[in-house]
DNA sequence: GTTTATGGATACTGCTACTATCCATCACAG
DNA sequence: CTGTGATGGATAGTAGCAGTATCCATAAAC
């Protein structure tokens, strides 16, 4: 198909495409003459893929390319992609709390980590954004949310659980690392909508009349 | 306090400081005379809660301008502020999946809030990101995340009943909008750290060799 | 009484994610 | 075989967001 078939498939406008392919998110089509090319449906599945990361997900486009760097690499060991993954979606945070109320939080987050027995690389992105909500909260003087941290991590492991099941029923390698950085991406953003409807409801019946 | 105090202790610029007084982020300081002003411990903790939402849990500036101005009326209901904090941290989405993809997301999705008993008004925002999630699943040939669907709906119901056993705790009406309202903001980003770390710990486990 | 800081207004900047334009082909209808 | 519209590739322009920078008249601190 030509780039303007892609297009009306996709719904996404021609000249974003062409940014796409600029940026190497989208691989170039299949030429047939020196200005003529052809797309097929890998192209499609990755444009799709792509709108989903960045549209649903609110991946930033640099970051969709280094999770797409890695699914492309047929070498890269799968926990590999999968840290690029998780790079790509936890935006950098500058430290933003008093030093000792960071190292609190730091104390209660590794105490945290032991207690569950989750052993992560002390450089990981999300270990920082934990620290630093953490500590956020305790200045903010919500204590009572931080309490609760353990019974989070417990109710959070129930979705790893789920979602180590739901990936093991895919065989194929290939599509076991997409499965599983689509897992982990978009299973952000569908537990976050979840979250939120289940709070506007329990929200209506509770507070409606104070 | 003066302003380069306010700016010290919080970590946050002058410039910046001025930029959210512009934008009635920030109430103005107490006028001792035409050119200067000083600020109390309200505005230090108000500066922190916004630097909180704007750092941590990436809500826009002008969302964080909605959330605060729910929190400041004195009248609104509970659940119209929780409302607004839905709303600001649920990014508009333009419809992207066909129309029958879509359909079929919306069905499954009606079906999983009746089963749950999950009320919730037919245009809350995070509906409509759940239904195009569930779509963009679907196309992506990721069924078998979709068919995980109540599962994670069981276990964000864990989440809910974490927050509201916590909140109960509050007993002042003010302090309880404000929890009520970091509880669903930074908790978002409370468990998506917790549960990118879950899956790194898991995923070191699982996957180092393949 | 000079240096430094402040409030308030206005203008400017850096970044991201596109959009728009241009042009030399190329495909295809007539 | 010729005219019309689409295409690939390059370059330039744009909108929105979140700050930064500058200016100025005044006020505070030494």
């Amino acid at each position: 198909m030509r780039i303007a078939e892609l297009s009306r498939i996709s719904g996404v406008p021609v000249p974003t495409i062409k940014y796409y392919l600029r940026e190497n998110l989208l691989p170039p089509g299949e030429l047939t003459s020196p200005n003529q090319a052809s797309y097929d449906d890998t192209h499609l599945h990755r444009l799709r893929l792509i709108r989903a990361l960045v549209d649903l997900a609110q991946v930033p486009v640099a970051g969709v390319k280094d999770i797409l760097e890695g699914l492309d690499s047929p070498t890269m060991p799968l926990h590999d992609k999968i840290g690029r993954a998780h790079y790509a979606i936890t935006p950098q945070r500058q430290l933003t709390s008093t030093s000792d109320a960071h190292d609190a939080a730091t104390t209660q987050v590794q105490e945290l980590l032991a207690s569950r027995g989750w052993s992560v690389h002390a450089d990981a992105p999300a270990l920082n954004t934990l620290i630093e909500t953490v500590a956020a909260l305790r200045t903010l003087r919500q204590d009572h949310l931080v309490s609760f941290l353990d019974s989070y991590a417990a109710a959070v492991e129930t979705f790893t659980e789920i979602e180590v099941a739901a990936v093991e029923t895919r065989r194929s390698p290939d599509q076991l690392a997409e499965s599983v950085i689509l897992g982990t991406v978009l299973g952000e953003t569908l537990i976050a909508s979840l979250r939120l409807l289940s709070h506007e409801s329990i929200s209506a019946r509770r507070w409606t009349s104070s």
